[in-house]
DNA sequence: ACTATTCTTTACTGATCGGTCATAAATTAG
DNA sequence: CTAATTTATGACCGATCAGTAAAGAATAGT
């Protein structure tokens, strides 16, 4: 799953999967069928542990607002390396030649941001965020933001104002 | 460059570009010679292009701010076909293991951003966008949500929530 | 202990990759 | 019109790609 989160589908090949997995070539493939079947499952596994990571600290406190930035302040400390965000190198790379790889992303992506909303929505009704704000607004306008991170920070920012920048966009909710 | 757009680097092979230009093989090599460096002038030529655009529309108006958003309008516009935008989906794939590359998009980017952060501060002083904000910072979060957006495009979102959220977010200054 | 079966390893395939180079065509010079 | 020089062409190169299949090792069944 590391290289292709780190170098992306294409420029992986199955010799780096070999050495990254310990596993020889043939193994691999009597595992898993083919290289883009073994690329699903690594994009599936990413996914779980990402949401499972977010969803274990969003119950951390009482505070629904609190949690909220606990688990942006989580996704972001994941995506600020140069390695980024998985779910974002692929949308960039795969998903608009790779029905499969879409559809995938598309469910992946509607649960987390049904999450999001669904934390917001908590907030508002805790006084914590303005009631006016629609939930699935504020929730698309966070992972817009959380993926324009993930992307600049391969580029040209420091991690810093872009969290920063983030920090921001909450505060302004409130 | 239509094909490193539309299909990024490592997916597009020299017979891709052969077909696509109509030059042959030698002369590709012989104009340009080798692949990255091909790549190269493609990214240069498209953020002049880009950057040619955006200019272009940015003094339609005696408002500052009906020009800030001309010009959102014109790249979100760009960016929200599958092809998203070529800046972004370079720094997704080759900006973390290529520093060449990363420092011309550093140095695009950075070139960007100082025109959207100038544009702002003139609508500032024209009492269109609230002066107690830095242009530098709304400048990168716009940056942000425009990349953020020509990624989300690719895989889950119509465009049309995706603009709008765009529109929400220089709304948000005035 | 012996056989049957599963898993592991690696040599191999055809295809395609980026890149080169000798030749052919075209252009220019005299 | 011919010779020299530039430009266009595609056959060719070694390397590497994803994928296969046969041989070898380990395990399980009886």
């Amino acid at each position: 799953m590391d290289a292709f989160w780190t170098k992306g589908y294409e420029a992986t090949s199955m010799s780096d999967l070999c050495c990254r997995t310990g596993l020889h070539k043939g193994s691999l493939y009597q595992a898993f069928g083919d290289k883009h079947k073994l690329f699903m499952e690594s994009l599936h596994h990413y996914a779980d542990v990402e949401f499972g990571k977010a969803a274990a600290v969003a119950y951390d406190s009482e505070s629904p607002l609190e949690n909220i930035r606990a688990m942006v302040d989580m996704i972001a400390s994941e995506a600020k390396s140069e390695k980024g965000c998985m779910m974002v190198n692929t949308m960039v790379e795969l998903a608009p030649h790779d029905p499969e790889v879409r559809e995938a992303l598309k469910t992946i992506s509607r649960k987390r941001m049904r999450f999001i909303a669904d934390m917001i929505g908590k907030a508002q009704q805790a006084g914590e965020i303005r009631a006016e704000l629609a939930p699935e607004k504020l929730a698309l306008q966070l992972m817009v933001t959380l993926a324009g991170s993930a992307t600049l920070v391969k580029a040209f920012m420091d991690g810093q104002p872009l969290l920063d920048n983030i920090e921001n966009l909450i505060d302004s909710w409130v």
